[in-house]
DNA sequence: CATTTTCGATAGTAATACTATTATTTTTGT
DNA sequence: ACAAAAATAATAGTATTACTATCGAAAATG
């Protein structure tokens, strides 16, 4: 199955990989989240469209908004292992950082190693619904309780590669922090709030603006 | 009293600015919807804050993400006066632009020309709340009735400002909207997740960031 | 094959997001 | 100053949501 990818386990109160209705209320979830958004979606409705019942999905989660932290976790330990995979046996750090800059900025594509069939979902609900599971009065407790960790990882990984390009540069989280959140707001502007981006000029302007601005930014 | 600063008519029923009590909806709602965050703000609680009735309050809002709507164009509208007062008497454009990224960027300060007590707290709302208001099913019914008009053209003037110093460079929109949900974005961080920032090196570090974008970006 | 675990079915509760009605107060035009 | 119009308060009511509780049946486990 999805080796390697781990979710931090005060998550779920019952792993959902680990039993076949488990599996059933994490694909259907993941659509039914991308079709209906966090506010429409409803444990009822999920159970209804796996034939089941609500009090079964509420035995793996607490509720809708533990299950949404559940996706974006997932999702963000989808790419830290494509992060990995786009790291490993690459000798120039330059490199590495070019390699990760295009894993966190660039479109999900079913011809990379390591393909995880349900990245390009759960990127659609990181974008849409990622500031919904943050911007919360829990947040400082969910922190506490690890459940950035994976996220924090990443930012803190790239951030280092940064220090050793241009040990100068005063701003490496600030910077990649912001390229990762940069990439998911204009894939969302490009497509509601097209003013806002500059997305028609060529193939992929969002990741291109990124390595852009690394090129600039850092000396070396 | 708040001379200049338009909120479009679409997002209320009735002009909340009208009367005592619409003013009374607006500056307590504004305090609640920062006490207790979106999720638990409700009618009725601000109702009981400003000893009324919920029936009362439906008559100036049509429901509380409307409310909410609200109070970001609101704020988006003091940013544009702000950017207005910024740069008008300004010769140079590099100039302008370094203001109006200050404007956006910085922190509200009390001693600025044109200052409006409610800024403080609307930004709050905005870094905390905006992403909730945005990323919803009905953003594009949204944008057609003209709701992120404040926004866009905020984006669309400084990104002007780019396209003179710098003709050549691609993205300026895109370079702009960053700046701009950049910035709330680290300051959200700062507090909530500072191992995803910068923020304790200087004074404001996040202004600073976005000044050294534009400096290492744009050619001139 | 007995036992623990899991699941389905059903019921129930408090809170939310409204809508409706009517009496009372306030505002407004003259 | 006063009648008419508008706004508000008080109250009630509804559908939906986000759960919790119970209990018997089914499935997995050892």
């Amino acid at each position: 199955m999805n080796i390697s990818i781990q979710v931090s386990s005060t998550l779920y109160l019952k792993d959902p990989t680990s039993s076949e209705i488990g599996l059933k209320i994490l694909t259907e979830g993941i659509q039914l989240m991308q079709d209906l958004g966090f506010e429409a979606f409803t444990f009822k409705k999920l159970a209804q469209n796996i034939h089941s019942t609500e009090a079964t999905i509420y035995r793996y989660f607490e509720n809708k908004h533990h299950f949404l932290l559940y996706l974006i976790n997932w999702y963000w330990g989808i790419i830290s292992y494509r992060l990995l995979l786009a790291t490993t046996n690459v000798t120039d750090t330059k490199q590495q950082l070019t390699n990760s800059i295009a894993v966190l900025t660039g479109l999900p594509d079913s011809s990379h190693p390591g393909y995880i069939a349900e990245e390009v979902q759960l990127k659609q609900i990181v974008i849409h619904e990622s500031g919904k599971a943050l911007h919360t009065k829990m947040v400082d407790d969910e922190n506490q309780n690890g459940i950035y960790l994976n996220y924090k990882s990443i930012v803190s990984t790239v951030a280092e590669l940064v220090k050793t390009i241009d040990p100068s540069f005063p701003y490496p989280e600030m910077l990649i922090s912001n390229l990762i959140e940069n990439a998911n707001h204009q894939r969302f502007f490009s497509v509601h709030l097209p003013r806002l981006t500059n997305t028609s000029t060529e193939q992929d302007a969002v990741e291109a603006f990124s390595h852009l601005i690394i090129q600039k930014v850092l000396q070396s």
